[in-house]
DNA sequence: ACAATAATTTAGGTAAGACTAAATTATTCT
DNA sequence: AGAATAATTTAGTCTTACCTAAATTATTGT
């Protein structure tokens, strides 16, 4: 453990993570775009923290970038600040879902680690944040699951809601006005091949059709 | 409300903020020494301050610092969140005295409106802080008090602690295990004029001596 | 009053981290 | 394969906020 990383490296880490973990590589462009910053911009960062002592990542021309065990732990160690923050909003303060995003990636930078360990106990050491994204522990592991994403269901399969991965608040108070949220129960109806549309039963409420738009980013797992 | 300022214009105004109603003036040197860079940079950004729209300080050559009513606004809404902070970090997270002083000055910068007011409403709206310091209003009014320099006292005068004003962790555990916490009472056994050293009576414990630059800035209610 | 000292400001420089525009390298399509 | 397009990198610039060293202005002591 060297000097404390910046915010804006802990970002670019953040990304990069997030990217990488969402089964795309992390490109130039695509990190850019998430960073909401010109391009040029990445690739001189990005070849900076290729230069760290210790490398935070792996780069290479035209290549994107991979982040090195360091730079996995350091992005591990923010996600583990920014969904713990995010938890401890919702069960402690009485935010909605929809309202933690914002304040946990400005909390996740600045908190020391004597905030992050007695939020964490204050909450029971939990495992999923409000969104059912999981939480990395205190040695920096990230939980395994079983989460699958409902676009991956098809007619007649029955399923427990498990994560919500999306950070638009408008968006999520209108999953949520559908019981769209974790732990909720839901049956597919119906899969439309043409479109990808899914046709749900959420507990017991009338039927309704979701685009893959959505269902890609909604975690569940299968009931058997 | 224009912008939102910047961490470091922030710490700019509370420290000119703290040294103005600490008696003093916020000279470039004071403004250098409380801050921890060079009276050059002062000079810099105290003009920046003075040449913002709508300006935040009014600076002349060679005369300090003085905040607007803007400047001033600013200044204590961070002190608002500072102190609002360390309370709820003692009260809610178990910090000791000793230890919140240190997460205020980085969460005071990053905190939104919102979480402002739900950790104003869930300590019941505070007037002090764990230190005993003033905690500016919602409208950002400091509130008055009857609190007294320690130092000014004399012997068999009687009072009750009201506030420490010190950040410094050892110093703060100290004051802890002698008792002098806000809410003890004190009588003054004796004065020296030679030293300025005051022997006091905390509560049933054995007289302590305590030199003037602790009492200077302990800050007290007299009891009829 | 006037020299010595202290405080302050100016001038010039550095480091981060962003930007744009131009050059280069990859990829895709026919 | 070769051309068109897309992605990426390079080069050069800007801003912020700090620094040091030198010049200036105030203050203090005799």
């Amino acid at each position: 453990m060297s000097e404390p990383l910046t915010q804006n490296i802990q970002d670019y880490l953040k990304a990069i993570y997030g990217l990488t973990s969402e089964g795309g590589e992390a490109s130039t462009t695509a990190l850019a775009a998430r960073l909401g910053i010109a391009p040029a911009s990445v690739t001189g960062m990005v070849q900076k923290l290729a230069a760290l002592q210790p490398p935070l990542v792996i780069y290479q021309k035209h290549q994107g970038a991979l982040l090195t065990p360091e730079g996995e732990r350091a992005a591990l160690e923010v996600l583990r600040h920014h969904r713990l923050i995010e938890a401890w909003l919702v069960e402690s303060l009485g935010y909605s879902w929809d309202a933690v995003h914002e304040e946990a990636c400005k909390l996740e930078h600045v908190i020391s680690e004597e905030f992050e360990t007695r939020i964490a106990a204050a909450l029971g050491h939990p495992v999923r944040d409000p969104h059912g994204a999981p939480i990395p522990s205190a040695a920096l592991v990230m939980p395994s699951t079983n989460d699958v994403p409902l676009s991956s269901l098809r007619g007649g399969e029955k399923a427990v809601v498990r994560r919500v991965r999306c950070e638009d608040a408008p968006l999520l108070r209108h999953l949520e006005s559908l019981g769209l949220v974790p732990g909720a129960i839901l049956g597919v109806s119906d899969f439309s091949p043409y479109d990808d549309n899914l046709t749900l039963k959420i507990g017991s409420r009338k039927p309704v059709v979701l685009g893959a738009s959505v269902t890609r980013n909604v975690f569940v797992e299968m009931m058997g």
